[in-house]
DNA sequence: GGAGTTGTTTAGGA
DNA sequence: TTCCTAAACAACTC
């Protein structure tokens, strides 16, 4: 499920354990999702480590402990939730983090989510020069201009979903920001007029801040005016102009639109 | 049983 | 070298 909101929702998830200590580490390290990790060392870094803080960016989540820092990446089916203690441990739980009287849980079944360590004071590498996040006062349109004249050949669909230049957009929002600009998902990126771009550019931020303000905050759907609602319905409509939806693959991934709002 | 899924990485072609 | 596409990863639902 995960996109830039979705991850925000989750991430306030393990909220209950701020400023609580982790009294053990439970993992099966040996899966892919924790490539990279070396054995043991979830246990030897978090066991006995005070949550400080934790963020976002993008799809990206970011675990500030005491000593070092844990990150979190969803994948297709990941999430995270706190249970009591007590609670039998989900089927696919494969990182849980035990508090006093509380678990914190990672699972995923479909296994294409990340965990990543650091271990020590200070962020890691790898979450220093991100890309600018759309809800960010960096996300500008010369940026978003930039990322369309550098990759011109490809469908704005396609570039929508590059996490270097539109960090935390997915398919639905992809979707959706190009049904908002009224611009056709096969479109090359290097055709857009300079008013098109801007377009794309305040829809973008626009999408994304609606997003974390429904699904961010309680996981509710965004209202029935917007695409979201509409797209996987068999025989959908498109709610401002009433014509049934397209479906195609674009950039690889099954896309919705309307032929009408967003004619080629 | 087959098709489809809101993500990322990698190999290889253009 | 750079850009772009398709396949692989894997488990669940309809």
């Amino acid at each position: 499920m995960p996109e830039l909101a979705e991850v925000e929702y989750y991430r306030k998830q393990w909220d209950p354990g701020l400023n609580q200590k982790v009294s053990g580490v439970t993992c099966r390290e040996n899966l892919r999702i924790f490539r990279g990790i070396p054995p043991g060392s979830l246990t030897a870094t978090l066991q006995g480590a005070r949550l400080l803080s934790s963020e976002t960016h993008g799809k990206q989540m970011l675990f500030r402990f005491d000593k070092g820092c844990l990150g979190v990446h969803l994948g297709m089916t990941g999430e995270l939730f706190a249970e009591k203690a007590d609670h039998a441990p989900a089927k696919h739980a494969h990182l849980i983090l035990h508090q006093k009287g509380r678990d914190l849980v990672f699972s995923d079944p479909r296994l294409f989510g990340r965990i990543r360590l650091h271990s020590g004071k200070g962020d890691p590498e790898w979450w220093k020069d991100l890309p600018p996040d759309p809800r960010s006062k960096d996300f500008t349109l010369p940026i978003v201009q930039q990322a369309l004249s550098r990759r011109k050949n490809t469908p704005l669909k396609a570039l929508l979903l590059q996490q270097e230049h539109f960090p935390g957009i997915g398919n639905w929002m992809a979707d959706e920001i190009l049904w908002q600009s009224r611009l056709h998902p096969a479109q090359k990126s290097g055709t857009l007029t300079e008013d098109e771009s801007r377009t794309l550019w305040k829809t973008t931020r626009e999408v994304s801040k609606q997003a974390l303000r429904v699904i961010g905050k309680d996981f509710s759907d965004p209202p029935d005016s917007w695409l979201f609602s509409h797209r996987w319905k068999k025989g959908g409509i498109c709610p401002r102009c009433g014509v049934e939806l397209e479906r195609a693959e674009i950039g690889g991934r099954t896309t919705c639109w309307c032929a009408h709002c967003q004619p080629k």
